[in-house]
DNA sequence: GCATATCTTTAAGTAAAACTGAATAGAGGC
DNA sequence: GCCTCTATTCAGTTTTACTTAAAGATATGC
């Protein structure tokens, strides 16, 4: 009758994969070792977790109740390893993932910062689109998630975090740079770079700038931000994208930052599962973001 | 490097019984299991858990530091197997301790309710002096205990619970059962019938009437109240215990309770550990012991 | 529609772990 | 010293966990 964490690590892979096949690649076992841990742990509780069909498999209400459970049994069994391990020291995983911008341009020197106070190392940082971040998020593969963009969604949690300045760029020989005072209307007509779809940054620009623009033209689409800073000081076009990002092409007069009449601001948020486990590791990642100032 | 429940639970119970022995005997293994899942437990977290001196275990700063979280692992694999037993089953043992007067002339009332209201029927009543229900809360074996008097103990918490009055009680045929309105002095010089040192009962009236008195003599003690009442019936001594043990001797007329001009109230105080998990299911029960009035 | 992937599960054999009984070693009581 | 109580070590056995191979099931390609 007693179940195992062994059984727990299988489930949890399984339910995150949605897979026999690529839970056993995760966990570095063969599948039928996996498929049977899995159905003894249903035999053992005397209940599916997953519905079979059509040779697939689809986590159901029993699974999904059990998911934030076994998680956190295993979260927990590992805080108990690494308090014992080095006197003192802090360890254990933390996985991160991060928008680009929040990324790229934040989240180095945040982790920087965080290292040297912490001492702790084992971070993993998984840069990706908002959607994405939230979905795994859900699968709980990611502790805490770094977004641009306000979230609503059912499963997860998001507190308001630093800020940033959303500010206009272009190429320093174009005619915007030489206007001591542009104004909205002067950026009207103008060829746009944009990031994709799903981008925050580009959700960014179609809401506060784009709207206010009565014309504009995409340039051209890119699923990067330094490309867009790149193709700026390339002369392709202009773009929208936050302070922080550029930063360093401004100084090195790559690029230049226009002057608008309105300053535009953007939230950050830390967004995290509303079921998943916060380990002792987890909580302090999360105060320490919440006090964190930039510099 | 992954530590398994199973050693968990050969640790807890090595932890409670500090001999492998014993805890061999407890978990139905044999001695050479028992030593060899703990020191692979030990080896794994890198720590010794107990000090080993004359050929016994002691257990350490690491073990008692382990504890707790290791109860609460446990605890939680069970609420996982008992969240998916019987479907909306409330299941999963209860082990209550009480103190004498408690456990007999209130717990099962008490647990006759809840048995009602819940449908929970895995409960375990540990009956025991004030003391032992301290120390086997402080090993992990009980999850509550019910005790008369308050408890000064760096590990546990107590709340006050319920109240009780204390009665003075003689033979029908005692000389002080004739007055109608006995004073503090006629208790003077009296044969007192007293529980065991350790026991509530006793300490409430060395405390609280005994040093009112300027003599009063041991007839004998006894460790059961009820040997108490009968002893009062059969006239060997006057006594002081609660309304509520009294109840049916003074309604059967074996013994008569004095009016006093004062009443005398003693709490109850439910006793938890401060570091033990509280299960959903031991939840529940605290929260209907702190509503429970009575009748 | 038949062959071919892809995926899960079953079966049989193997490697690993958990466990036992007997024996060993140390400590204390008589 | 002898007996009894510990915990642990050792060697052998049982049980569990795992792997490879194969089967069954469902979809995909031609």
């Amino acid at each position: 009758m007693n179940i195992a964490l062994r059984q727990l690590r299988v489930f949890v892979a399984v339910a995150q994969e949605l897979s026999i096949t690529s839970a056993a690649d995760k966990l570095c076992l063969s599948k039928p070792a996996v498929s049977m841990a899995l159905s003894e742990l249903e035999k053992q509780l005397g209940q599916q977790l997953f519905d079979r069909h059509n040779n697939r498999l689809l986590i159901n209400e029993q699974g999904r109740r059990l998911l934030p459970l076994a998680d956190e049994l295993l979260a927990r069994s590992q805080d108990i390893e690494h308090l014992f391990s080095q006197q003192g020291a802090v360890t254990g995983k933390l996985n991160i993932g991060a928008s680009d911008t929040l990324g790229n341009q934040v989240a180095p020197f945040l982790l920087r910062d965080f290292r040297a106070t912490s001492g702790h190392l084992e971070q993993t940082l998984y840069i990706a689109n908002t959607a994405q971040i939230c979905q795994r998020l859900c699968e709980f593969e990611l502790d805490v998630g770094l977004v641009e963009g306000r979230v609503h969604h059912g499963e997860l949690h998001s507190i308001p975090w630093l800020g940033d300045e959303m500010v206009v760029a272009c190429h320093p020989q174009h005619p915007l740079a030489q206007l001591s005072a542009p104004t909205f209307a002067d950026l009207e007509q103008q060829q746009w770079l944009l990031r994709e779809p799903g981008s925050g940054t580009r959700e960014y620009f179609l809401n506060h700038l784009g709207a206010r623009l009565s014309q504009w033209q995409l340039a051209f689409e890119l699923n990067s931000t330094s490309a867009i800073i790149n193709s700026t000081a390339a002369g392709l076009g202009i773009t929208c994208l936050s302070r922080r990002a550029l930063s360093q092409a401004e100084q090195l007069k790559r690029v230049s930052i226009l002057n608008l009449p309105i300053t535009l601001t953007r939230d950050y948020w830390l967004l995290y599962h509303k079921e998943k486990y916060q380990s002792p590791l987890l909580k302090q990642f999360m105060r320490f973001c919440e006090n964190w100032s930039g510099e």
